[in-house]
DNA sequence: TCCAAGAATGTAAGCGCTTACATAATTTGA
DNA sequence: TCAAATTATGTAAGCGCTTACATTCTTGGA
């Protein structure tokens, strides 16, 4: 029925030789004569020999693999930063198993025993929402992990991020700055999402300072796409008190926003200003460019991987690393229109 | 040193059961007593055991694992793709390994030959070019696979995609139509990817039925990122004989043409045409929305994993889909400007 | 009450690999 | 030339799990 996959044992049995040389010729070629790795290779070769990973780890307790859970993988920034994390890992011949969890905690618990249990060296999680049992297998273990895209002292675990608080806080200030004082958020759904949730946590900080009542600051919670930003933003434009700025989750729902505002026949800034988080490169191309917080999703990937390799030679080793952000000066914020 | 990592011998021993009770505990749950069973879940529970996937894989030969190889994650298509592929397998319990190429066709090579020796039970691939022997090692071994984003008759393996020439063909059909005859494309870069290729091939197909000579047509490969896509068409702009339309291999480079026409002051379409393809959601989003041919991602990833399910039931299952494409007739592609 | 059928559990043989240790082959130095 | 040092190879014991088969415990009907 099933084909015969060649073994260690098949390819060592045509050679002539015992399995621990070719166990060697593949791991330690240096320990092998010139003459029967040759004469193997050739046979690994001829035989199509593939190491069978199970038994490999198994045998050897190691695997040169890590793993990384997204929320998902429709965010261009996870994107990004995942392609540097995969690009540093690479430079040391490891291995990423990559998995997206659709912003479920049960999916990405399950997901993060299947990596653990697959033997993975180490982990790349994002946010820190996660269960205490979870945590606990982790470090009871010993599986070093790195936490991304959010910054949250620490002192035993690993981050490097960003403070979405801060820099929404800074985003919201400039907005006030040029004067307005009607505020609306379109959201990334705020539950278990901590990222989501700092950024509205700056808002309301920095409306707060100017005795801003955020009582009844209007917040719609949408998920990721730019229909979503468009429904959103017409649903704030309806109601009773239009704001006079629109503070998005993310670029995405800016977009969405920016594009029901033409629709609406609103002029953007001029009827209303609309910002994003960010600074994913939709944000430059639409018109007018958008008003965001640049996030450095390349640096954050190259980091966390970094972090691991260390943590991997030195278990005792962490650090947090709080990244900057900035805010881009888009063409979508701007003064509100006279207030009579 | 290293923690003990609790086995099934470990919690065997604290239940008071034997191990296959315990693995039966865990497989096949109904042929355990309820009270045993309660029992030794509390242990496991208690303990934090997780089983080795390893000895699992190595015992069981088989490890509800598929593997999807992408050439990058940045592009909003494969992500999409992905995702409805994951959802899919998820709703029969199995888990996705995923890696990125980076469109390097040897890197392709170790990914599958990793993903293989971890015993991945499926595979999902993108296009067709790879060498003999990876397909001879994919065929040997009876490991399903299916070929997405690309459609090509095949006796024997599966595919689920589009025809990037007729599409592509009917695109430039319609500009040709409207009276363009100067034409020029910004391609992804054309080797070892055959959907960029078959996509200017389509467009050559079509001019050369005008009788429009190709010998001279301009191309520029380009990737993927909208500041790419604007500097190929700064170039294609400065050059001696202008075209009146510009044809992009994707929607990512048509918004960088896009944009950077907007940056030196021409109109689209008044001046130039611009076309791009995948039809993702920034197509709509950018001013003048862009004409560009809507591709089915979710239903190929979707499409793809239950051709993977039904080939693990049955060995013999094929199936070649080609799925419709269809042209999104948006505001940048138009007659060109009055020839004098 | 007793026995056969069925349910629950245990026993133990691998799965394919790595690696400590033992052995054999080769080289070196005096 | 020969023993000691060095290098190359072989032997075999697991790694943690699944599962065919054997054994023991429950049933329910006659």
């Amino acid at each position: 029925m099933k084909p015969d996959i060649p073994t260690l044992e098949d390819v060592a049995k045509e050679a002539g030789v015992s399995t621990a040389t070719v166990s060697r010729c593949m791991n330690a070629p240096d320990q092998v004569s010139k003459n029967t790795r040759e004469k193997v290779m050739k046979i690994i070769k001829k035989l199509g020999y593939t190491p069978n990973f199970g038994a490999q780890a198994l045998a050897a307790k190691r695997t040169n693999t890590f793993g990384a859970i997204v929320p998902t993988m429709s965010n261009a920034i996870f994107a990004a930063g995942l392609q540097a994390f995969q690009e540093e890992l690479g430079k040391q011949g490891a291995t990423l198993l990559l998995a997206s969890s659709g912003y479920d905690l049960e999916v990405e618990e399950k997901q993060i025993r299947s990596l653990v249990s697959r033997g993975a060296d180490g982990l790349l999680l994002i946010g820190t929402q996660r269960s205490r049992e979870i945590y606990r297998l982790l470090e009871d273990r010993r599986i070093p992990f790195v936490i991304a895209w959010n910054y949250k002292k620490h002192p035993t675990r690993s981050c490097v991020g960003f403070d979405n608080v801060a820099a929404s806080y800074n985003l919201a200030k400039r907005a006030l700055d040029l004067g307005h004082t009607k505020f609306a958020i379109i959201s990334a759904p705020l539950e278990h999402n901590d990222r989501a949730e700092g950024r509205v946590i700056g808002i309301k900080k920095a409306l707060e300072e100017e005795s801003i009542d955020t009582g009844n600051l209007q917040i719609i919670e949408s998920n990721y796409s730019i229909e979503n930003g468009a429904e959103s933003f017409e649903a704030l434009m309806k109601s009773k008190s239009r704001p006079t700025i629109i503070m998005c989750g993310n670029d995405v729902l800016a977009a969405g926003a920016v594009k029901m505002a033409h629709k609406m026949g609103l002029s953007v800034p001029g009827d209303i200003s609309i910002t994003g988080f960010d600074d994913i490169e939709l944000a430059s191309v639409i018109e007018p460019s958008l008003a965001t917080v640049h996030v450095p999703h390349k640096t954050m990937g190259r980091v966390a991987a970094e972090i691991l390799l260390k943590k991997m030679e030195n278990p005792e080793y962490h650090s947090n690393l709080k990244l900057d952000t900035r805010i881009i000066q888009g063409q979508s914020l701007e003064m509100p229109a006279k207030v009579e």
